[in-house]
DNA sequence: GAAAATTAATTATCCGGTTGGTAGATTTAC
DNA sequence: GTAAATCTACCAACCGGATAATTAATTTTC
C-alpha cells in the first residue's frame, strides 16, 4: 500500500531518437507528463470518480497497465495533478513580487495572474477546485496556500489599496469567480482570452454598478 | 426502460399516525423528499459518479432497493435534484419582479436572491453546478435559464443601471462567484450568512478597489 | 368485528458489467 | 542476452439495477 509510485527504474540515459513509444513521447518524463495531462483533461470533463483508469489508457491508445507503470494508483494521479496546479499558481504569484507588475495592489496583480494561470492550465486548476475533497493528502497544502493569499490581502487592506473586506471571504469569492472560467472556457469559442480577462478584471476591481454620481 | 419512476400507487389516504417507517417519515412525499435531500448531500460531497446508490441507502439506514422503489434510477435522482434547483432559483427570481425589491437594478436584486437561494439549498445548487454535465436531459433547461438572465441583464445595461459588460460573461462570473459559496459554507462556521452575503454583494456591486479620488 | 384478501413497504438476493489494480507473458531496444 | 517497455489476462470488489420473497398495513367480506 505504501509502495512508492513507479515500480521500475528509469531508462538508462535516453531512448532512441525516434519517438517510437505508443505514447508518442520519447523521453520518460514526457510520457509521464502526457499521461498526467490526459488524466487532467478527463478528470476535468467527467470528474475524478467518473473517470476510469481504463478510459485514460483508451484515450492514449495504450493498455491500462501502462498508467500504473508510469504512475502509481489513480489517486496518486489526482494528487499529482492538484499539487502541480498549486505549484503553477505559486510560481505565477511568487514571480509577481519581483516584477512588481503594472498594478498598484497585490490583489489586482494576483487576480490577473490567476486568470492567466487558469487559461494556461485550465484542466489542472479545474481538477484542483472540483475534486479537492477526493484527496485527503492535499488539504493542508491548499489551506496553507489560501492563508498566504489572505495575509497578502490583509496587507493590501491595511495599506488602503483595496476596500475593507474579510480577507478570507474576499479570496474565496475571487478564486471562485476566476476558477469557474475553466468550467466553460473553450479556446474555439467566440470570446478570446484577453476579452474575458479584461471583463473579469474590470468586474472584480470596480463591480457591476456604474460609477456613482455625487 | 421507459417505465415511469415509481412502480406503485400511493397509499390510499394516509398511513398510521406513528412514523414507523425505517425512513422516519410517515408521508410518502416526505420519504421521497428525504431520499432526495440525502442524495443531494452526498452528491454534493462526493460528486454524482462518486456516490453509489448503496451509499445513499446506507446513509439512510435502509436497503438499496428502497431508493429504486421511491425513485427510479440514480440518474433520475440527479435530474430531479437539478430540476428542483433550477425551480428554486426561478421562483426566487420570478418573485423579484413583483416585489420590485429595495434594489435599483434587476441584477443587484438577482444576486441577492441567488445568494439567499444558495444558503437555503446549498446541496441542490451545488449539484446543479458541479454535475451538470452528467445529465444530458437538463442541459436545455439550464441553457434557457441562463439566456433569460442574460436578457434581463441586457435590459439593465441598456437602462444604464449597470456597467457595460458582455452579458454572458457577466452572468457566468457572478454565478460562478456565488455558486461556490456552497462549496465551503458551513452553517457552524465562524461567518454568518448575512455577513457573507453583504460582503459578496458589496464586492459584486463595487469591486475590491477603493473609491476613486478625483 | 374477526377472517380473508389485497395492497403497500421493505428486505435479501441475484445479475451482468465495470472498476482499480496485479501478475505474468511478450515484445522492444540496445 | 538482458533489462526496460508494453500487453494480455485476470482478480476480487463494487456498481446500478431488477426480481422474488417477506412483512406490515389496509380493505373487503361476511
Amino acid at each position: 500500500m505504501q509502495t512508492s509510485g513507479r515500480k521500475v527504474g528509469r531508462p538508462r540515459a535516453s531512448g532512441s531518437e525516434a519517438g517510437s513509444s505508443p505514447l508518442g513521447a520519447k523521453d520518460i518524463e514526457e510520457r509521464r507528463a502526457l499521461i498526467l495531462e490526459t488524466a487532467a483533461r478527463l478528470f476535468h470533463a467527467n470528474g475524478y470518480a467518473g473517470t476510469s483508469v481504463g478510459a485514460i489508457a483508451r484515450e492514449l491508445g495504450v493498455s491500462k497497465a501502462m498508467i500504473h507503470y508510469y504512475w502509481g494508483t489513480k489517486e496518486e494521479l489526482l494528487e499529482e495533478i492538484q499539487e502541480r496546479a498549486l505549484l503553477l499558481l505559486r510560481e505565477k504569484l511568487g514571480r509577481l513580487e519581483e516584477e512588481q507588475g503594472s498594478y498598484d495592489s497585490w490583489l489586482e496583480a494576483t487576480v490577473s495572474a490567476y486568470i492567466d494561470a487558469v487559461f494556461e492550465n485550465r484542466f489542472f486548476i479545474s481538477v484542483l477546485v472540483r475534486d479537492f475533497a477526493s484527496s485527503e493528502r492535499n488539504r493542508e497544502k491548499r489551506r496553507v496556500f489560501m492563508q498566504e493569499c489572505q495575509r497578502a490581502i490583509q496587507a493590501d487592506i491595511e495599506a488602503g489599496k483595496v476596500r475593507e473586506f474579510d480577507p478570507q471571504v474576499l479570496i474565496l469569492a475571487l478564486v471562485g469567480m476566476c476558477s469557474t472560467i475553466a468550467n466553460w472556457y473553450e479556446p474555439e469559442g467566440r470570446m478570446c482570452r484577453e476579452e474575458i480577462k479584461s471583463t473579469y478584471m474590470r468586474l472584480a476591481a470596480r463591480g457591476f454598478l456604474p460609477p456613482e454620481k455625487p
